[in-house]
DNA sequence: GTCTTTGGATACCATTGGGTATCACAACAA
DNA sequence: TTGTTGTGATACCCAATGGTATCCAAAGAC
């Protein structure tokens, strides 16, 4: 039911695909325009688009011979819930530690 | 000078270093410890504490013979930047359809 | 129609990555 | 001292990954 976050951290930890998007942050572009941004071929800009898009991180939608694809800003949730619950354990580990040194008997 | 955050990114794309933050949120541990929440060897263990120290979300400190390894939760903070800069821009973007919307003459 | 462009799919290569097995070393206990 | 325990380091194995080259299909342009 809900998704999976691996292929989501999976998709962000490569800095080829943190650029691509960063670049479909402001415009939605075709394959052959992101290609133009990198120095590699076509075909390796498409496997990074896959990886995105199986972290749920960017769809892609045909029109006519063109694919079109777009950001999906949804896909992230998940990793920032998992972050938030990493950064909300440790709170709650420095508030148990605070309070222990403010019962501790000196 | 300001830490690179692909150290970070990488470190976070795999579960079982995902699942060590969690269990250091908790308690520092050593890698015996950490062993045993495990179904691996100690050095397999090690080698994902090395790429957690890489990326700066964990910090190991030698105890006599024995080595504790603790979170450290300023190593998230890049990356929670550049997921609020991801995030910024996707909202800039949306204003400006949105902006562009309401402009256009029906 | 033909040609060009855009993209999918596959085979292939070199490197990285996660894992084990193993040896060596330092610290503590007896 | 002898032994045990906790750790570091290395060599090795196999699968995954990032990349290329290549072929193929379909949509537009001419």
């Amino acid at each position: 039911m809900t998704h999976d976050i691996q292929p989501s951290f999976r998709a962000l930890s490569d800095p080829t695909r943190r650029e691509i998007l960063r670049l479909l942050c402001q415009q939605d572009m075709t394959i052959a325009a992101l290609t133009q941004e990198f120095d590699m071929t076509r075909a390796a800009v498409k496997k990074h688009l896959t990886i995105l898009c199986d972290g749920n991180l960017v769809h892609s939608e045909s029109q006519g011979r063109t694919r079109i694809n777009r950001i999906n800003p949804d896909g992230l949730r998940p990793v920032l819930d998992w972050l938030s619950f990493f950064d909300h354990f440790w709170d709650t580990r420095l508030d148990a530690l605070k309070t222990a040194i403010e019962r501790k008997p000196q």
